[in-house]
DNA sequence: CGCCTTAGCAACCTTCTAGTTGCATATGCG
DNA sequence: CGCATATGCAACTAGAAGGTTGCTAAGGCG
């Protein structure tokens, strides 16, 4: 299970850098957003009222679709985003782990003090 | 409530993508992991044996700092950080939203087809 | 067909970011 | 006191990130 010990899946640990990474943008999270809709957008729906050019948004999306947070398929002459929530997930676990591996310490370490 | 629909929270969004952004990085998510066993932990007890300097440590942990992911108290000759869950729980959070909304939306658009 | 819309690609610019090196400080210890 | 340890601060560099502009290609529509 590669449970070595002093591996610390740095695989992962790399992936959930990346998708950190990709949400850590004001504008990708508006895109982000956007797309919770539900309904697949094309870039120029994307942009709306932004003060940025298109291709700006372009390459944002791309970054998202770098860390799979979102796919693409394009439909005529405009190509459609939509999300995809599972590395989202994966994180929320991630940061569970996390949180709880804190407070499991934080007990275990008060026990000691009050023993 | 605020949720005049223009808003869109840009604030907490701002704030929201400084946290990611801070954990969008192996080294301080490493960071996180080593902190998150509960123990305060020095800078130089923190870099173990990476191959980075110890400046470059001091910098990710001053990223971290900013987020409000850890926080640092001095004794002695040394500083010791100690990790901050809050801002993690807020992405976690967060994240519920949005996966939640999209799921929500997922639903709503599959009835309309069905009916 | 001719024109407008929606995009992709590439070159370029500017601003951060990650890391380094060098030097100055303060705390512990024998 | 004198030296090793543990940091902090500043200047500097290389490379990535966010954005722009210009040009080209392909799908829709009157």
């Amino acid at each position: 299970m590669s449970r070595a010990g002093s591996d610390t899946g740095a695989a992962k640990r790399r992936h959930h850098a990346t998708v950190f990474a990709a949400l850590g943008d004001e504008t990708r999270l508006s895109l982000v957003a956007a797309l919770s809709a539900g309904e697949p957008r094309s870039i120029a729906q994307l942009r709306g009222g932004a003060k940025m050019t298109r291709q700006a948004i372009t390459k944002h999306l791309r970054v998202l679709q770098s860390a799979g947070l979102v796919r693409s398929a394009r439909t005529g002459r405009e190509s459609r985003f939509e999300l995809d929530p599972a590395p989202m997930n994966e994180l929320k676990e991630y940061l569970s782990r996390v949180s709880q591996q804190w407070d499991q310490a934080l007990s275990r370490l008060k026990s000691l003090v009050e023993s």
